[in-house]
DNA sequence: ATTGGCACTCAAGTAGCAAGAGTGCTAACA
DNA sequence: TGTTAGCACTCTTGCTACTTGAGTGCCAAT
């Protein structure tokens, strides 16, 4: 077990090093915390965190630096989550109003939370497989193509254009819709499948081809939707703060142009304390994400969480305010949907 | 005037720049290109390359670099644009292929672009001033809230849902909507506006105030429309290459996170030859921007320009290369466009 | 107009040195 | 047993001086 005051003095090194950048020894942490024991004392509490692969030192004679398992411990038991000020909280206000539609919403939260963390930021849109269907409407759009329009109850709209390769038929057209609409509305996107099996068949034959057609791209749709999406921003603090990753950022920063990759991560990431969920350094999976920790919270609408959003940054960054911004955003944005 | 051999020297040297990234001095020079005369010769004619402002010299003693002006005179006097080669022809042909909507076609270009230059590419969403509307569609939503669908004939599609405030009525929203098409079918967007003046006052007065709320959502919509939206791709590029650029590269970043600042820089370079724009550095008006360089084209349907892509990257870029790989998915996209 | 030669400049690399920060260890102490 | 002071040792960092090499500008000769 670990003694108290070495766990005190691992806070200090934490906190120290994420404010200087710099490696920090021993007789500086006795100066700037009153920990009431020399600087001697301090470097057994350090030899002792060195033992445990807690903080480590670049070189033999510079100071300590705190190991991905240093900040784990750090977040985890050491680390109480600082409060938003009320110029944050007032800035979270005045970012959501007025934001009219989901993608407007979401465009301000990841800008938000963006520029309140000088991270770079990430908003996933809603996972659809839990939505359901609330309308689907089919419109001509020329003579040969037809406009499907779907809408879920979580407020998304998804439209497609659908090839038909003749000329439409407008009372066909209709007779689907009512059809579509009687069979799917309410029913949640993963039972649309079974639902129109057999549908084809309740069409006369010279119109199958067609039917068949248009629902094949419903499904397609409604896959389409199950697959995600991300929106980033800030991607230029990541430049800024070059210096304070490791390695080179380039692979972070292809990582992110990937949503593949981003999506990947962040379905990894289940929630942990305080509702937040942090992975650090090596702890991702990823490759290129080694110097990179990343903060994320889920979002809620009407009770369930329907995706995540959160922060991308250095190893070394401020924990404390940048999972109290996650968690604000989160619990703002949850809010915002709620209306 | 400028004697021929002085500019084959100039060639030479943003050609070896490019290639070596490092300034090149006279022996180099001649060493590298069959010129027939001795060293001392071309540094005679570097001497009057440096009077016109077309070359630089880092410092006393070093090689000389173009200067953003020596880049345009090359660019406009010297350069053969290169043709692609096979490989990067057929890349452009199996990347175009099986896009269904334009969403994903320009997502496909726009990484398609970035990965054939390696910089940092762009393509922006057509422009719908000179699009006109091919139908209007009023779905009910809810009970009070009805969605609305805008076709244009550029095959773009746009919806909104429209709050009433009150329960609505299917048979007026049908009434509206067949007002509308017959109002604005094959209007221009820029003529809407006029257009429906007075088509309130057909309506009963109880209706008045509904139609007066969805109008208001037609002009809004409309407008929007010609609120124009830029896609990026490949900013990972800009990193990789941060060395190539002179100063940092986080004022780029910045300024291509914002869509604003991009679509005024686009929106500012007119065509000039083989319907390719360049700005190079400086000529650029923005500030970060000195740094870099932009090379745009423009790409059509049905006959004229509806908007524009191109990449970003550092004045030392390989301009031949960029500018063939720019105009050829340009016009690659012309013509997946047209199907 | 071109060339070879030459003195000059400057950046970049290298080596040596001193200072400073920090460590680990040991012996003494409460 | 935990704490402390002292000390020798290590390693980085900054500084200086020096060398090297690439490249220039100019001049006199062709």
């Amino acid at each position: 077990m670990i003694p108290d005051r070495s766990l005190e003095v691992l806070r200090a090194i934490v906190q120290d090093y994420i404010a200087s950048k710099e490696p920090v020894g021993s007789k500086s942490l006795v100066e700037r915390h009153a920990f009431g024991v020399s600087a001697a004392t301090i470097r057994n509490d350090m030899a002792l965190l060195e033992e445990e692969d807690l903080i480590h030192a670049p070189h033999t004679s510079a100071g300590r630096v705190p190991t991905d398992k240093g900040y784990r411990l750090f977040v985890d038991r050491l680390n109480e989550v600082k409060q938003l000020g009320q110029a944050e909280r007032q800035a979270i206000e005045n970012f959501m109003v007025g934001s009219a539609d989901l993608d407007e919403t979401l465009g301000r939260t990841v800008r938000l939370l963006s520029s309140l963390t000088n991270q770079v930021a990430m908003v996933q849109y809603p996972t659809l497989g839990k939505a359901s269907i609330r309308h689907i409407e089919l419109i001509p759009a020329s003579d040969t193509r037809v406009l499907m329009v779907l809408i879920t109850d979580s407020g998304r709209i998804q439209q497609h254009v659908v090839e038909l390769g003749q000329n439409l038929d407008e009372s066909f057209i209709a007779e689907l819709r009512g059809k579509l609409n009687e069979l799917l509305a309410g029913v949640p996107l993963s039972a649309v499948a079974e639902k129109i099996t057999g549908l084809v068949a309740s069409f006369v034959p010279a119109k199958q081809d067609q039917v068949q057609l248009i629902l094949a791209n419903l499904l397609e749709q409604v896959d389409a939707n199950r697959q995600e999406k991300i929106i980033l921003a800030g991607t230029a603090n990541l430049v800024k703060r070059e210096e304070d990753f490791a390695g080179s950022i380039s692979p972070v920063l292809e990582a992110i142009e990937e949503q593949v990759i981003l999506l990947k991560l962040i379905s990894e990431m289940q929630a942990e304390q305080h509702g937040v969920s942090l992975r650090i350094g090596k702890e991702n999976s990823l490759e290129g994400f080694s110097t990179a920790s990343v903060v994320v919270s889920g979002y809620e609408n009407q009770g369930s969480e329907i995706a995540k959003l959160g922060v991308i940054g250095p190893t070394r960054m401020d924990y404390s305010s940048n999972i109290a911004a996650v968690r604000a955003v989160a619990r703002y944005l949850t809010k915002t949907l709620g209306n």
